[in-house]
DNA sequence: ATATATGCAAACGCTTTGCATAGAG
DNA sequence: CTCTATGCAAAGCGTTTGCATATAT
């Protein structure tokens, strides 16, 4: 039927545009609605990973099934807000020298690495008091 | 229909017993197959899930969709191999300081974190001479 | 008798794909 | 005309759940 030109164009500007950082396939698919661009989920899907292969956005599986494009930038790992399920780019805390002593240490190679933080951000943590802090906690 | 006893602790055995550090659900089920316990799927999975909240073994969602269970030990990380696709423990080399740090930086809490190195492990890894190394690149 | 574990079948959530068509060059 | 993007519908994949039954205590 009819074709919306420019999806994955307007999927960029959209994310440029807000203020937020990770965009589920429904958050994009909703931000072009809210904008009157009416789209078809499976043409966000494919438009999103047009961007993705292309390098110009990140693609990211979190733990609750659901990917999140962001745009590309400079390297950084992120919080993930198991309240309001945002989620907060942080600086990378892994030092550089842990990849060749990794390497050495399994005999493997590593080309990629990802760091998910879990807690809640800055808006949903919980009135001081409460407070328990900095886990080492694996997940 | 009949019960099979115990395939909770089928699973520990399972996990224990091999040398296989992460097992997909599909794997356990297989495992149990290949000892004569022939069960239902969604049997494995709700044992695993006990297993899991039970806090005997942890539950680790990958980017590839399927879930990892592996038997609770010391915290450590993981090496993902694209290859073979076995997931190979490594120590944690997130610096301790780095949480409190992130903390203040986010203004959020952090109650966990995971992380996940891609990559190939030693027995897959490339023969020497085409090796790139340690890229500090994300995912 | 009560509580838990199991098998079977079906539902679910999110992603992905097949196919026909519309628009761009 | 040819190539790509889009909409629509349906399939896929791994996970999860409802229900009846079987076992353990």
């Amino acid at each position: 039927m009819a074709r919306k030109p420019g999806i994955a164009d307007a999927l960029i500007s959209l994310m440029k545009r807000s203020k937020r950082h990770a965009w589920t396939l429904e958050d994009l698919h909703a931000g072009l609605a809210r904008r009157g661009a009416v789209t078809d989920f499976s043409s966000v899907f494919r438009a999103a990973e047009k961007l993705a292969s292309a390098g110009t956005v990140h693609k990211l599986l979190l733990e609750d099934g659901r990917a999140r494009f962001e745009l590309i930038g400079s390297h950084h790992d992120h919080l993930h807000c198991g309240r309001c399920d945002e989620l907060i780019p942080v600086p990378c805390v892994i030092p550089a020298k842990a990849f060749a002593a990794l390497e050495a240490h399994t005999g493997g190679a590593i080309v990629a690495h990802r760091v998910i933080f879990n807690g809640v951000c800055r808006d949903c943590r919980p009135p001081a008091g409460e407070r328990k802090s900095a886990a080492h906690i694996p997940r």
